[in-house]
DNA sequence: GCGGAAAAGTTCGGTGACCGAACTCTTTTC
DNA sequence: GAAAAGAGTTCGGTCACCGAACTTTTCCGC
């Protein structure tokens, strides 16, 4: 959608949400950003959006106050993209969708993705809530985990079961067949992963690496 | 959106959504479809869309499965778009994205508009539970009704103490101030309504043009 | 039957958004 | 100092959207 040009008159709730979430890509942005995406580099990579787009909708999110654009320290020049408090309540909406596409436009062998509940493991259904405790599950609780439907076509070759431990932090482009060129994102979504947490490694395995400045 | 170009590569279950209804105008169609918005001439007096692009739109969701098209018979050319099944898995979505616009973009005055449950007119809350009875409300279940948020601005004014009872099939365009310029929609939805059940009357079934009051 | 009205689209030119590729700018690394 | 990487920006071509006017079909009153 070209929303922004403000759905004149519409002043509903659904408009107004609209008019921020409601242009193209903007929403698989934000389901990055839950994935723990948080770069510029990382989107483009994973979402093949144009980067001019990319561009303009990250700023347009956070000038909606959506996301918050913050300089990694220590990193060249790196901005991380987060979401905010009320790009978190944006949950409901991203899962809504995704579990309708889920349903009635099915990927054959089942899900792609399968979340869980962080603290027992087990599904969390579309209503939010854990199908073992039967509690709620905000997001930051939830891992999203590979389903038997990925790997069953284009994207990247992850048999089905494979099954690390969750929480792993993911050392990209190691372990993962370099021969299928698959982006860093999706190598590292090959595993259980929790939502909210940084998805690839956020600095640089050696952080500072000469302190040449006159240090007492 | 402008999104049926396919999102290439995203075989995701939240693309094939996009895919479906991310394009603009999209969802405020098909919020409409669960008011009980049914003919075309309704959708594009409520939601000033462009005319080509509704008919694009709506011909786009009767191709997905999302919308049904059928002559109303006795009627002149008047086509009704109704929710599939497919359609109706939508709700949680449209509901979900509303919640959010309500939310954190609030209109002045509180929400403009209520989900009550029809069986004992307590409110539903986001979670698609009433408030009340503590059951999940499907969307048939559903009335929607003016909050006090309604008539603080442009649309039409509805004092928020008018309350009609459940299920009042409404005339349009003879009780509602014809002053103000409203669509037939917005007035209908001045007072309570049933989800999906049709908003306007479906069918000049008494020769209304003429108000003589004959009808008993 | 006939003219008018209404509903449902269709057509058309202008404008803006999106796309893909190449380019710039800055900071880090060798 | 040279090279590389990350984060955008620039640019021309294409496509979608917009608004208004137009066409088609059906119904109504006469």
């Amino acid at each position: 959608m070209t929303l922004p040009r403000d759905y004149r008159g519409q002043t509903c709730a659904l408009s107004r949400a609209m008019e921020v979430v409601g242009e193209r890509w903007t929403l698989l942005i934000l389901r990055d950003a839950f994935y723990g995406v948080r770069r510029f580099g990382e989107f483009a990579a994973h979402l093949a959006v144009p980067r001019a787009v990319l561009a303009d909708r990250l700023a347009g999110l956070v000038a909606a106050g959506v996301l918050d654009r913050r300089p990694e320290p220590g990193t060249g020049r790196r901005e991380a993209y987060v979401l905010t408090e009320k790009g978190l309540g944006l949950w409901p909406a991203v899962r809504a969708l995704t579990d309708w596409g889920e349903q009635h436009a099915p990927a054959p062998g089942g899900p792609r993705r399968l979340f869980l509940h962080h603290a027992d493991g087990a599904r969390v259904g579309p209503d939010g809530h854990c199908s073992g405790c039967g509690t709620p599950v905000p997001p930051g609780d939830l891992l999203v985990a590979p389903g038997p439907g990925l790997g069953a076509d284009a994207e990247g070759g992850a048999d089905p079961g494979t099954e690390a431990d969750p929480g792993t932090v993911v050392d990209p482009g190691t372990d993962v067949d370099p021969g299928t060129d698959v982006d860093p994102v999706t190598a590292a979504l090959a595993r259980p992963h929790r939502l909210l947490t940084p998805l690839l490694a956020p600095l640089p395995a050696a952080p500072v690496r000469r302190p040449s400045k006159g240090t007492p």
